[in-house]
This record gives C-alpha cells, sequence and structure tokens, in this order.
DNA sequence: GTGAAAGCGCTAACAG
DNA sequence: CTGTTAGCGCTTTCAC
C-alpha cells in the first residue's frame, strides 16, 4: 500500500464490482446508467475520497476546460480589476483559469504561451507587454487552432478577436469636459505613441481639440511613458518653461500620481494652479487629495466580455467569426476639474482587505 | 489532413526515421542520445511546430511541475504583490503556478482546491478565505500526499507549513514608535478577532500598551471589520464619543483610508488633530495626503519564501519537515505620525501601466 | 444498461 | 547509444 496511492475509476469499480466504464459514465451524470448504479457509485467514490485525473481526462477527451490567460502586471488595479472579472465568468461557466503573467517582457510572453498550449488549453486570452512587437508566437497559435481574444493591448492578427476599452472616444469625453469646464490651455503627457493605448488616447485629445478649434501646442503634448516618472518628468518640464498650461491629461493614473507629486514639489496647488484629469481608475484615485477625476475603464465588463467571446468561439469552433469589441467608457468625476469642493462622488465604498 | 492535428513525438520520430522515445529523449536532453542525433530531432521538432503535450507527459511522469495557488482575493495590494512573487519565483525554478481566486467565498475555495488536486498539481500554497472554518478539505489534500503551505491566512493542521507576516511584532513597532512620537492616547480600529491577522495585531499592539505602562481604554479599541467602511464609521464612533485619542492604528489600510474620509468629513485635519498609522502598505499610501506611515508587509519575500518552501518540500517529500516561518516587518514612515512636513521617503518610484 | 477493447501522447524500465 | 515493451487513468466506440 503506497502512501498517496491515488484512487482512480478502477478502484471505485472493483470495490462495487462493476466496470470501469460504467464508474466513468455514472461519475458523469451519462443517461446510459440507472439511477442505482449511478447513485451506488457516487457514494463509493465519495468515501474513497476519489478525486478525478484532470490529465487523464483531458488526454483521452481532447479537451482541458481551461482557458489561457497572459498578463503583463498583476499588481496594477486595472489588470488587477479585469483578472478578477475574468476569473468569476470563467468559474459561472465551469471553465478553469490559468493565469500568466509576462511581467512586461515580450520572451516570457513567448514561453508562457508556448506552456499554455503545451496544457493544451482550449483558448487563450491575452494582452501583450509594451514591448512585444514580433507575432510568431501568436501566428503558432492560430496555426494550432486555439482560439485568441486580446484584451485591452491588442496586436493586429487577423483571425483573432479582441475586446478594448474605447480609448479614443474616453479620451475625447474628458478633454471635451475640460474644454467644457473653460480651459483651453490643455497639454497632454501622452505615453508612448508606439503603444497603441498611447496612439488612441493622443487621436481622442486631438479630436476633441480640432472640434474645438483649439490649437494643439506642440510643447505641450508631451511623451516618455507610462508611470509616475513620466508624470513627475513631465509636469517638471511643462513647469520649467515658464508656460504653465491650465489643465493636463494624463494618459494613465500613474503619470497623474507623478504630476501630483510634482507639483507638490515646486509648491503649486491643483486643482487651483493647475488642474488635471486622467485615463484609468484606481484606488488611489478617490483617496488623492484633491481626488481625481478619470475616464472610468470598465473592467468588469472587459473580463466578462473576454470569457465570452473565448467560450463563444470554443463552442462554436468552425462558425465563430472573430469580433473587435470596444467598450465604453465613462467619465468619473471628482474634486479635480469640477467646482466640487465637497463632492458627493467621493464615497465610502467597502473594501475588504 | 485534420485542421489542428497536433504534431506529436511519432510524427517527428518516423520523419527522421528513430523510434519515438529517441525524440523524446533527445528534446529532453537526456544524455543517452548522441549529440547529432539530439541535434537534428531539435530541428526537425522546430520546424514541425511541434508542442508538447503536457497533459501526456504528467500522466506518464506522474508529476506535474505546476504548483497551484489559492487566494482570496487578487485586486488588493498585499495580494497581488504576493503572487507577483510567487509567479516570479516559479518561473525561476522552472515551475509553473495555477491561481485561483475564492473571492472570500469558502466554498468555492473547496471547489477550486478539489480542482488543484484535479490537475494534480505537485503542491499547494493557500491564503484563506475570512469564512474559511472547516478544514476537511486540507485533510483531503493532506491524504493525497500534497505538500501544502499557508500564506499569511492560516489554517492550524498539523503536517502543514505556513509563511506569514509578524503581525504582533509589525504592530508593536508601530506602537511603540506612536509612544515614543509623546502620544498616549492611543486607539485601535482593530478588524475582527476572530480572523488570524485580528487578533495578532491587536496583541501587538496590548504588548506595546502594557510595555509603556500605558492602559488600554477599551472605548479605543473598536471592532468591525477590515474595510474602508469600518474605518470610517470607527472614527466617527470616536469622534461622537467627545473623547477624540490621539492617535489611532489602523488594522489594515483600508480602514486608515475610512478613517481620513471621515476625519475630512467632519473638518479636522490629520495629522493636527488626529494622527494615524496603520498596517500594510499600498500604493496609495504614498499618495494621500498627508501621506500615510504604516508597518511594511515585506511582500515580495512572503511570496518567494512560500514557493521555496513548497519546492524543497515537493522535492524531499520523505524527508521534509513542516515549517512555519514569520517574516519580519519594518516601519514605512511618511508623513503621519513623523515630524517630518516635507517627507524624504516620499520619492517617485516608477510604477508602470 | 453494461462492459471489452482500443488508444490519447508520453515516459520509464529494460534489453540490445 | 537506440529501441521495445508497458503502462499512466481516463474516455470513446461498439458490441452484448
Amino acid at each position: 500500500m503506497e502512501k498517496s496511492a491515488h484512487i482512480t475509476l478502477d478502484d471505485i469499480a472493483k470495490k462495487i464490482g462493476v466496470s470501469k466504464v460504467t464508474v466513468s459514465k455514472a461519475l458523469r451524470g451519462h443517461p446510459d446508467i440507472s439511477k442505482e448504479t449511478t447513485k451506488l457509485v457516487r457514494k463509493v467514490s465519495e468515501e474513497l475520497g476519489y478525486t478525478p485525473n484532470y490529465m487523464a481526462r483531458n488526454l483521452s477527451s481532447k479537451r482541458s476546460n481551461t482557458i489561457g490567460v497572459v498578463v503583463p502586471k498583476i499588481a496594477h488595479f486595472f489588470f488587477s480589476a479585469v483578472i478578477e472579472s475574468i476569473y468569476d465568468t470563467a468559474f459561472h461557466n465551469n471553465y478553469e483559469i490559468i493565469l500568466t503573467v509576462s511581467q512586461e517582457n515580450s520572451e516570457r510572453e513567448i514561453k508562457h504561451i508556448e506552456s499554455l498550449l503545451a496544457m493544451r488549453v482550449d483558448g487563450l486570452i491575452v494582452s501583450i507587454t509594451q514591448q512585444t512587437r514580433d507575432s510568431a508566437i501568436f501566428d503558432k497559435v492560430k496555426k494550432q487552432g486555439i482560439p485568441l481574444t486580446f484584451i485591452d493591448r491588442v496586436l493586429d492578427i487577423p483571425g483573432t478577436s479582441s475586446v478594448t476599452v474605447d480609448d479614443r472616444g474616453g479620451t475625447f469625453q474628458a478633454i471635451e469636459h475640460a474644454i467644457k469646464h473653460g480651459y483651453t490651455k490643455i497639454a497632454h503627457l501622452a505615453g508612448f505613441p508606439e503603444i497603441n493605448i498611447g496612439l488612441r488616447r493622443y487621436q481622442g485629445f486631438e479630436d476633441a481639440m480640432k472640434q474645438y478649434n483649439i490649437p494643439i501646442n506642440s510643447d505641450w503634448v508631451i511623451y516618455g511613458g507610462f508611470g509616475e516618472e513620466a508624470g513627475y518628468r513631465g509636469f517638471m518640464k511643462l513647469y520649467n518653461s515658464n508656460n504653465l498650461p491650465e489643465f493636463i491629461f494624463a494618459v494613465t493614473y500613474p503619470v497623474a500620481l507623478g504630476v501630483y507629486a510634482a507639483v507638490e514639489e515646486v509648491g503649486l496647488k491643483i486643482p487651483d494652479d493647475i488642474d488635471i484629469m486622467c485615463f484609468g481608475n484606481s484606488d488611489v484615485n478617490r483617496f488623492i487629495s484633491p481626488s481625481l477625476s478619470c475616464v472610468n475603464q470598465p473592467t468588469e465588463q472587459l473580463g466578462k466580455t473576454a470569457v465570452e467571446l473565448i467560450l463563444d468561439q470554443i463552442k462554436n469552433i468552425d462558425t465563430f467569426e472573430p469580433q473587435h469589441i470596444e467598450i465604453p467608457t465613462g467619465l468619473l468625476l471628482r474634486e479635480t476639474c469640477t467646482n466640487r469642493g465637497n463632492n458627493p462622488f467621493r464615497k465610502i465604498i467597502s473594501v475588504e482587505i
């Protein structure tokens, strides 16, 4: 008797005196098997502490009931919220998720996708790294016939689906709001134009400025990244030029936080001396002072849609047509870029530990 | 020719004219096989776009090279940071992680663990939900001989390991710091005493008060939860009692944020009217105003240690002795509970999008 | 209703 | 160095 001898179908079968096929069918509720037998099988397998072996099951059935997910980061409000939604949706559909994290490293991304393929996931959801340029690995995925849906960070590969946020429209809304708030001297800390979100958010900015006939001051469009540092340096550049705009639109919330730090450092005040909004919400936005108005990304919908899309494709592998879904955004107005001293939006919402 | 016919060892073997065993060995770099054959095999399998089938591999080798992880939440600074560290460490050790999220729901937790067992993970790392009381599922894990390590949220089960933060010592440090800062009227918003972190942090508070001979005012020890709401209500209770303490120690950072909101609402100022620290860092802490001093949890070390522990046990399954490792904490001093107006700790640190 | 046979793709032992 | 033989535990025909 081995220490950790796993119970198998055969063990149960022998104990009852039927064949393992019967047990297998009974456990899966196959209509072939009589109610009584099924009941007995269930009871005995419970007693024996039977745990099915998915490896074996998947090997013979050629399906894994599993979706592979690749994201660049996890310790970030946007991604962790999306991932939570992915897990939730998968759970309700009786699918397993295998999550991998590329750490913004494209080599790692490739390795993870390779692993996921080797695990024979039924479908793949991926949000690419900032450095991903080569699409060879995704061609491999396609060649193996594994459904692929991109989420937020997208590569344009025929035959794949995508779920994105309406970056352009969302940014347009924000800039429009600022303009209607009375601002015309508007700066944009814009990330990098090579990254799709950077480009699209810039386009939204441009759209709005054009529509309202406000000339874009090229000194006020500053590239440099998506992190706090970029925000800090971006603001300092504006400050040192002695030609400060009235309003800054930050491409991400970390960029906005960098601006907050810089503004405080030089002794100015938000929103009196310089006002600001950004793309993307986080729990920080609500609690910094003044609380930060932003374009809200519907993270829950993003994750849910991606999973539903991939499940649809898995289940209708032959007829499925790739889709590109763009989720609309909304504005989340708080203390910046509003006239509210005491902001009604700044409510207490429960956050678990 | 099927659409997505996966390439198998046999396909490669036939193409070259060797047996599939040779191919299998060559691919795994087995010393049996000659350099030339290995090279050839590698080349051909590359050409054919071979992807190994882990299901089959694991089934026959009885190992999965996979660690299962169960956490209660993911969209939370502490957990997402720990998870990132778990992934990182596993990656460097050539192990896969299968992450599941229980959403603080113990039924879901059980289902996930069952799935992970069925996937035949080589080991399990779990952080239990707030409602987990029943240990039956963990007994099952033990019975199947799967190494189990708890992380942060622990159940006391013989034969399992744990990695925790020194909640008690960390809290002691914080309270001691407050006392040395001159405070004697000290309150504690303490979560729930039934949850291990709640209890241990309270004990640390008690330790410090006793050591410095400061009587504990029972009106100033307030239970109610670990979220923002609890902080909000807790402060309001203190405020309405007309006997405000000088300092509050919050059991988590969301609790502290709730206090911030409440303090602002009643028109008081932190740290002048009431000072505060909390257990646990987050990116919020640094950016709220005033920035929030806290007990720092070494998330990276936590994750790393847990993985190393479980790998140790996997590799030395017969000789391994369960360990209980407590990671020491440190104080992260910022603007609250210090004399710094302009806080040197409040630096710009890069945060990716 | 039930079961025998075959095989999923791979690896482990052993033989040559 | 290479290959043969035997499964891993399960599901899928297809016959009874």
